[in-house]
DNA sequence: ACGATATGAATGAATG
DNA sequence: CATTCATTCATATCGT
């Protein structure tokens, strides 16, 4: 599914002076972030196939840092990719689901769950048990080593979005090295892949056959209790 | 993958010509949802007379289930289509309200912000220092441009923090080498796979890749001391 | 056939 | 986390 594949092509780097297309003035440069296609395969890459759902404030820095390679990006870019991927992947689900049956598999039938950018990612599942991933809770764990208070555990992830605020200012002088003796590669549900907003099963649309506008809008309007 | 790019042209809306909920051959394999005139109807009659805006993911199942007597269509276009009703309203009002001063902003001039976010995290200041933080205050006066876009900084006191980050070092030329250590892990080989370096952005394919995506990936995993 | 416009879809950035 | 906002991309539709 890629009809649109174009745009979005963007170049790494901004040759700043920019000013966009056709615009007359020069027009501030795009002022958000626009990710590259590597750029979005590897987050996708990171969500899918390892599990990496809300990377904790250390886990943000080194994947920017990674990914700059191929284009600017910020801690905060990624923090909100992370965010916002998961948001609407749930947000999908929400729409469709509710609590009713649970329907199996809605293969995949509108949110371009992962078109556009390109992906399909071959769902390898490494075999083996990980842990269990830093969904959740977010690990804000070591920042006092950087001494900036710790208002530790503030689990907020407003307070994070600080602390990786901060880590951006120093990467660069670590050397931006990464070193990957690490095993603790947790990568569990990689099949939450894709579910579109489908789910229409034909069956629920029958009942309404009948239907009376003014009953439906009171319906629609009903008080959430 | 490929698209169903069929152009098929679809049932255009126009109601009833036969498509309606009767026919099972209006296959309308169109690429984006073409409301039907009843779909509309009832949709700006929950916008302006049951002043329905954003509506919660329980009534947009609610609507679509319903409006689906009139034709295909999925929790996310009623989703999209309030989110766009209102975001064309308010953007036309704006044009059209915009008094003449230029730029609207809080008056004041700017945030109120200041005093907010350095009451509630005090503790931030830019440091400059890579493992050992607290001390080095570093001026980060005259620093910043990097040639990126200056964003205008009044957003939101949450914000704000970023500027701090722009303001510093952003910019340091990553040579992100990668140390891998252990080499055992085989547990995530997903992304080691070619597959994607083809088409997508085939300028960078090659001679930017003096990255290993594993071990990148297996460095971001990586358990956090 | 175009070009402009209306509008569906997507998504970065925020806010609550 | 759920929601909302702002922008932008893509395409259906319509006028000339």
């Amino acid at each position: 599914m890629e009809p649109q594949l174009q745009q979005n092509q963007q170049q790494p780097n901004e040759d700043s002076s920019g000013c966009g297309k056709g615009s007359f003035l020069c027009r501030q440069s795009s002022s958000r972030w626009t990710p590259t296609t590597h750029q979005i395969r590897i987050l996708k890459d990171l969500y899918y196939n390892n599990g990496v759902r809300s990377p904790s404030a250390d886990q943000i820095q080194r994947i920017s840092a990674g990914l700059r390679q191929y284009g600017k990006i910020e801690g905060k870019n990624v923090f909100y990719w992370f965010q916002n991927h998961k948001a609407r992947e749930r947000q999908k689900k929400r729409f469709t689901t509710t609590n009713h049956v649970p329907m199996q598999r809605p293969a995949n039938g509108g949110w371009k769950a992962d078109s556009i950018h390109n992906n399909k990612y071959p769902n390898i599942n490494p075999g083996y048990s990980p842990s269990s991933p830093s969904t959740g809770v977010l690990t804000v764990g070591q920042i006092g080593n950087y001494g900036y208070e710790s208002i530790t555990m503030e689990k907020s992830f407003r307070f994070q979005l600080y602390i990786y605020s901060f880590l951006t200012l120093n990467y660069c002088d670590q050397d931006c090295s990464i070193s990957a003796c690490g095993s603790s590669t947790g990568a569990n549900e990689s099949l939450s892949h894709n579910f579109g907003w489908v789910g229409i099963d034909p069956a629920y649309s029958s009942s309404y056959t009948f239907f009376d506008q003014k009953k439906f809008i009171d319906g629609i309007l009903e008080e959430e209790h």
